[in-house]
DNA sequence: ATAAAAAATTAGATGCATCTAATAATATAT
DNA sequence: ATATATTATTAGATGCATCTAATTTTTTAT
């Protein structure tokens, strides 16, 4: 396993990724992710088809074997694990890990992640909340409920998110919501989705478009 | 700084260590220290040239120019700074660390190396004693005393390799012998070079071949 | 059902890093 | 000094990952 070459990694991952979302991943929407035009995608979707990677027939939607499926957790693994390392061990905020993890889940050495995993006392979700595969490549998916599906006077714990982009990140680090934050729901506007949130002392308000992005448990 | 390719940094980082030992570096030599065939190595030439990081002539010694030494010294910089990272802080061996500090030496983020830094608390020698260029890629060399170099009688301290190759590393190992180890020489052999020395409680027999890869230091 | 738009494929080119085979220059040994 | 061996360069090919332009297939809208 895992002598794939960073660019086909690259591409095993976004399909995993992708076909957790939208199920039936297409060439344009791998492009689109990849930066990459679609004549490119199509070349490299024959080559992973020759590796048993994906199930690919000309015009029809891809989707990833259980080899591709693997090897594509192995590298999430390695892609989370180095995220919570940066965070637990490096002290990085949780919006400066991505892009080094984006760079060392190439890495192939099976000892250098096993000595992060056992210093992190095998974590089994990274700094945003994503699960973290196990040493086969399997994801456990825990099906999460969005913030905005609770109801006013519910206290609720921040589990996840939907997304972690950086400036998301940040935006959340600013308002002091983090992973494990607690918060009641003291108002719900119909009209437009908005929250009303008492998060401590505090109180703040916080869009849709915010509350779709953070999953929540009750507690 | 520091947009080449993996590769050509690969390229830098022999030309610029080959040359702190034999002064004029050829295109023979260099082809099989990177295990490449001349015609390969040539052709790179030429492009390394073209980027002014060598000073390149047909059928002429190679030499880095300022900026190509730099590029180098940066690169080497991050392989041992990671070295003593996994040394020090991820507590492996130092005959484990260097085919890891080999991919990691290519990773794109001074935040990350910054970090390594700090933690470490600025080293200046990785963990075989050799030394870490500083943050403009400065190396400062010290000339180091081969431990044949001592007479019988000094008592002196470890604090270089000549050579950091597993096995090399694995028989130090065996034989309790690290950096900052204190032996006493109580007899040499003239004829064939051989060494007894005092380690602890210990006495032990190192071959010549053996002293003249350890660097050692008066104590 | 047909036309128009969008998505996907094929064909052909480019740049990078590598190779082998052929040739040329330099170094070495007689 | 000449022949031989070594080292280096050139020429030309290959594989990978990418691109643009042209073509084909599928989807969507009228
Ligand atoms: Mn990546
Ligand atoms: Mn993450
Ligand atoms: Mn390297
Ligand atoms: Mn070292």
């Amino acid at each position: 396993m895992a002598i794939h070459s960073h660019t086909k990694e690259n591409y095993l991952k976004a399909l995993y990724l992708m076909s957790l979302e939208r199920e039936n991943v297409s060439i344009n929407e791998l492009a689109s992710r990849l930066n990459l035009k679609m004549p490119t995608v199509t070349s490299m979707m024959q080559k992973l088809a020759a590796d048993k990677l994906i199930k690919y027939e000309k015009y029809r939607p891809i989707q990833l074997t259980e080899k591709g499926k693997k090897e594509a957790g192995l590298i999430i693994r390695k892609h989370r694990l180095t995220e919570m390392f940066l965070v637990q061990i490096m002290n990085f905020g949780w919006e400066e890990v991505h892009d080094i993890a984006e760079q060392i889940e190439h890495i192939n050495s099976p000892e250098f992640f096993k000595k992060m995993d056992e210093m992190l006392g095998y974590p089994d979700k990274d700094p945003h909340g994503s699960p973290i595969p196990d040493r086969s490549g399997h994801i456990e998916l825990t099906d999460h409920k969005s913030l905005c599906d609770y109801q006013v006077g519910k206290t609720v714990k921040i589990s996840g998110l939907a997304q972690s982009h950086d400036e998301f990140l940040v935006f959340l680090n600013r308002k002091n919501i983090g992973l494990g934050t607690v918060m009641t729901i003291i108002g719900k506007e119909d009209y437009d989705g908005t929250m009303k949130i008492k998060l401590g002392k505090k109180e703040l308000v916080l869009t849709q478009t915010v509350c779709e992005q953070l999953f929540a448990e009750p507690v």
